[in-house]
DNA sequence: ACCTGAACACCGTTCAAGT
DNA sequence: ACCTGAACACCGTTCAAGT
């Protein structure tokens, strides 16, 4: 399809580099979607035989962590005259940019039935939960994206302890309690840590 | 390597469904990893050939997609009398399960290079200013799992809009905020909302 | 040192039968 | 209706050269 001439010779590359490498597969990826980028595609979109590849990468995996590496490199470095939240938000939101964006889209990395929250059977469970909670229309989706967010990532982002995840959900819902209108939510928890 | 004798007729089968695969799949998945799931080794594992699963799903997303829904099936609905935070627990902690546990193993479907908090570059700017605000050797490292596992998860889990990380970044901190011993940090927030 | 070929052991999926 | 074969257009990677 690229070459016209039916045979294709890759012969023009000369002077392949990791960053080389890794800008024409950020480039396929944002182009294709990451999923696409297959080592053969990656070589020919170089004009080269697929092995050259190895001399700089392990394997595909290797290939595929660098340039996570360097998506997330690019994030800009927090500046310390301004407060830690908004070193963290700074932070945070670059990193979803990089994540998220073009050269990535991690999205498309997971099973489709995973992308749309609404998709989840949970959603119907939890949107009523919050709404008897006292988040309102608007609020409650908000609230449940931010929930399975964490729940997915949590899930995703390697082995951690359920002690862990126990501490992030006790914080973020802190903070979704915190943003209620009123303390309005009939029913008072029941606090019981230990006598 | 599963059969002796060489070659292998999947003749034994008799009576595919749905459910007969989808249990195949989850079984396969949680012993060599989702990620090796694939129609052919599914097939065999089935005693059948390839094409006969294309009778009870589209194609491979189909398939993996029920897959996520009977996952996520098997969460425990909210007993309405508890409090909206212990539903909500309930339902997040087993769809955790549901999602990290054997069958699925999501970790595994994304760059390794995500897989481990301290591989992201981050994490030592993240590290540094969570100290610097008051989060002592123990609750940093957590306080900043949380955060990344948020971002990640949003970054996956669909197109959001920015204005919704925003929502849920910002109801997340407060969380963390308020977990600090004193407010002692230093600084103050300057609050700049409209005139 | 760096890249080439050919080959091996896989994929998902279409198509045209078979029963 | 349900399953079989064979085939097509791909994969990642090993190995043994070539220059």
């Amino acid at each position: 399809m690229a070459g016209a001439t039916g045979k294709r010779e890759p012969d023009r590359a000369a002077g392949l580099s990791r960053e080389r490498i890794l800008g024409a597969a950020a480039e396929l990826g944002a182009r294709e979607g990451l999923e696409k980028v297959s080592m053969r595609g990656l070589a020919q979109a170089l004009d080269v035989w697929p092995m050259a590849l190895y001399r700089y990468f392990d394997d595909k995996e290797a290939l595929l962590d660098a340039l996570v590496a360097r998506a997330t490199d690019d994030v800009a470095r927090p500046d310390p005259a301004a407060s830690w939240r908004e070193q963290m938000r700074g932070l945070l939101s670059s990193a979803r940019e990089a994540l998220g964006g073009d050269a990535l889209r991690l999205g498309a990395q997971l099973p489709r039935a995973l992308l749309t929250p609404g998709a989840v059977r949970l959603a119907d469970d939890a949107l009523r939960v919050l709404g008897e909670a006292g988040f309102d229309a608007r609020a409650a989706p908000r609230a449940w994206r931010t929930l399975l967010s964490y729940t997915v990532g949590f899930a995703a982002v390697g082995s951690g302890r359920d002690d862990d995840f126990e501490y992030g959900l006790e914080r973020l819902l802190d903070g979704l309690e915190a943003s209620l209108p009123r303390s309005r939510s009939g029913r008072r928890e029941a606090v019981r840590r230990g006598p």
